[in-house]
DNA sequence: TAGATTGTTAATCGATTAACAATC
DNA sequence: TAGATTGTTAATCGATTAACAATC
């Protein structure tokens, strides 16, 4: 274990997670790498590969103990040491993932929302207050945040991003549909619902096409 | 162009559109590869590649003309002709998709919602009925539907899934934190917000580990 | 024409897969 | 022990990058 990791794998990971919550505490102690590939459509290797990097617990003949992996691949992922986050934009996108519980499991915890139209403001969702955008920086600098989850239109991103670039947050998670312009020791993630759904219709797309012209079933 | 097509093309694609649509209209005709890959953060060749799939109109020394290489990108994604579409699960991540106007450019017509509890029935929600889930199968087959949006949670997604394709939907796209089985010929795109999450949060607590210990600076 | 920029062919790089030795 | 399954080293595959000829 402790080798260099890939984004691809780094992916990965908290699936094989995802599936090993849903097996019964009461089932079998270990799993093997060929049933894991199996549940979540990988390769073995690839599977043993991935385990490879964050846990040594893997036993020839027996495959990986199910509790020791959980708690290697989540110690790995830092699911125990809680991430600060402030979110921007109180629209409905906004909203669901303030309140959306499912995050805490992923150490995130978001502190507050900030939204710039004062009607949004003072509410209080889910337990997660709704402050004026013009609180941002203060709380930031105070609390030493060093998440921003951006969810307003596309056309107030980059300007809310600056703020939050200058009130110290070190890494922004953009679910905007747009680029942002971030310094350099800045971490970006761009959530691209768009990238994502090109992927789908152009399957679609392609898979009707071929009752058009068989000859194209063969094109894989 | 009409070469076969990576799916990184195909995800990037997106994105020069999303790019070219900021551009003033009354700026320059057209834009150079070098140009576009600064904007977006991408490598001039793999710019000039991406394009080559989608379009023919790039002229040595000028560039791509923005409105035609726009028209181009469109066409190929098909944002033209339009997909209908179902949407399972009226919480509040599937109402913010519901509300989402922004599909619209993407070709992407959520027709109805459906969920199983009563109380969320009945309503509408930016002008779009929420139906019984009882009422899935009929609507499905009635209108032909070929895409259905998962937004229920974890524990039921495989159930609604099963419906979904049982109706003849041949592709689902699945924000539910779960993995799905679906027949071999059935496309699946599952919206993995906690492998985001990890690719995030890892970054982070690495960029911070620079300061413990200062020779992981450089493994890049 | 000269120079900028495209598109393509070849080289590099990294991830996946295969082969196989190690081991419980 | 024999057999199943792991982890690692080598081979393959595909995407990115580099080099360069084509062209407006």
């Amino acid at each position: 274990m402790a080798k260099e990791i890939s984004v691809q794998t780094l992916q990965r990971l908290p699936l094989y997670l995802q599936y090993l919550k849903t097996l019964p505490p009461k089932g079998e102690k270990s799993i093997s790498a060929r049933a894991l590939g199996e549940a979540l459509g990988f390769g073995e290797i690839q599977v043993r590969k991935d385990l490879a990097c964050v846990s040594d617990s893997g036993r020839p003949k027996t495959g990986y103990p199910a509790v020791e992996l959980t708690r290697d691949i989540e110690n790995f992922l830092g699911y125990d040491n809680v991430n600060d986050a402030v979110l921007v934009g109180a629209g409905r996108l906004g909203k669901a993932l303030l309140s959306y519980e499912g995050f805490r499991a992923y150490g995130l915890n978001i502190v507050a929302a900030f939204d710039s139209s004062p009607e949004k403001c003072g509410g209080d969702e889910s337990g997660k207050k709704i402050l004026p955008f013009s609180k941002l920086q203060n709380l930031c600098q105070r609390m030493k945040i060093e998440l921003g989850i951006i969810t307003v239109p596309a056309s107030e991103a980059q300007a809310v991003c600056d703020v939050l670039v200058g009130s110290g947050v070190k890494a922004i998670w953009n679910f905007a549909p747009t680029h942002l312009h971030v310094p350099e020791e800045v971490i970006l993630k761009n959530e691209n619902i768009a990238a994502s759904l090109a992927v789908l219709s152009k399957s679609l797309a392609k898979s009707e096409s071929q009752f058009l012209n068989p000859a194209a079933v063969n094109e894989r």
